[in-house]
DNA sequence: ATGCGGACCTGTTAGC
DNA sequence: TGCTAACAGGTCCGCA
């Protein structure tokens, strides 16, 4: 469900509920996650203020005074902030009770999300340590992602969705991006010359910055942190548009399995 | 080092 | 209409 879009609505949504607020205790439902839920979690927990939520990626970062809690949606994960009393459903696997009444409630059927905890520096964490550039800094340029793909065989598509060259660039922005720079998904990155890398790095930045203003995107059930849906699905120019007219030249929107995930372009727009 | 495929899991949709 | 198969927004890991 989330990439990075959404997973910075969600932040936002749930922010003016936690931020320096304590939690009173946690509910821990189901453990079973990706990585199991740390059994002492409740412990490190209760009674600890929320200092801030930050985002490393399509991860969220809470700080507290001894450590940080690490959360990651995977393909079908959600929070919201709820009532006490509203109605648990079926794979809402943790709440957070928060002294302001409210709860905060991570859902996941899919179970590939995460929730950890971290003592240490979270940029140090294994998960986070190998992670590249956020793609809305401006250590994210054409001449970095040049660089960085020189050599490389690798379609420009999953060169571009490897989370050690660029964080956060999932399957929707991916297509979106390449179509809006006009690069063939399937071309080799290291052959992709660095004024194309200049329009694929822009318009990286401009699909992104549009979701999250937007929103984000929802396809089947994303919800924000308010439980509101988000806009930008009106925008998405080739996502799950395969055999319909190109909005810039009219030919069918192309779709293409490239690494085992749709990919969707434009075989007149992008070359 | 690089790149690929399998793995994790459930719900929804497409096709017969 | 009902059953089955394929597919879905992520990404880590092991293998060649």
């Amino acid at each position: 469900m989330p990439e990075l879009p959404e997973v910075e609505t969600t932040r936002r949504g749930i922010l003016p509920y936690l931020k320096n607020k304590s939690i009173e205790t946690v509910a821990v439902r189901n453990r079973q996650l990706r990585w199991p839920v740390p059994a002492r979690l409740k412990n490190h927990l209760s009674g600890q203020k929320i200092l801030d939520i930050t985002r490393r990626g399509k991860y969220l970062v809470f700080g507290f005074d001894h450590g940080h809690m690490l959360i990651h949606l995977g393909m079908s994960g959600s929070l919201r902030i709820v009532k006490s009393n509203s109605e648990i459903r079926k794979h809402d696997h943790i709440d957070w009770l928060i002294n302001n009444g409210r709860v905060l409630r991570y859902h996941d059927p899919r179970k590939f999300g995460s929730v950890l905890w971290t003592s240490g520096e979270p940029g140090q964490h294994k998960l986070l340590k190998t992670l590249g550039p956020e793609p809305l800094s401006d250590t994210f340029d054409a001449g970095y992602l040049y660089e960085k793909s020189r050599k490389r065989q690798l379609a420009v598509k999953n060169f571009i969705m490897n989370s050690t060259v660029v964080t956060g660039v999932g399957n929707i922005y991916a297509n979106e991006a390449l179509f809006l720079a006009g690069i063939h998904p399937l071309r080799q990155a290291g052959k992709i010359s660095f004024e194309r890398y200049e329009a694929l790095v822009t318009a990286i930045k401009n699909v992104l910055h549009a979701a999250i203003e937007q929103g984000g995107t929802t396809l089947r059930d994303f919800v924000n942190g308010d439980g509101n849906p988000g806009y930008f699905r009106q925008q998405l120019r080739v996502y799950q548009r395969a055999g319909q007219p190109c909005c810039v030249c009219k030919k069918p929107v192309r779709l293409l399995s490239i690494g085992q995930r749709a990919s969707y372009y434009c075989t007149e727009c992008q070359r």
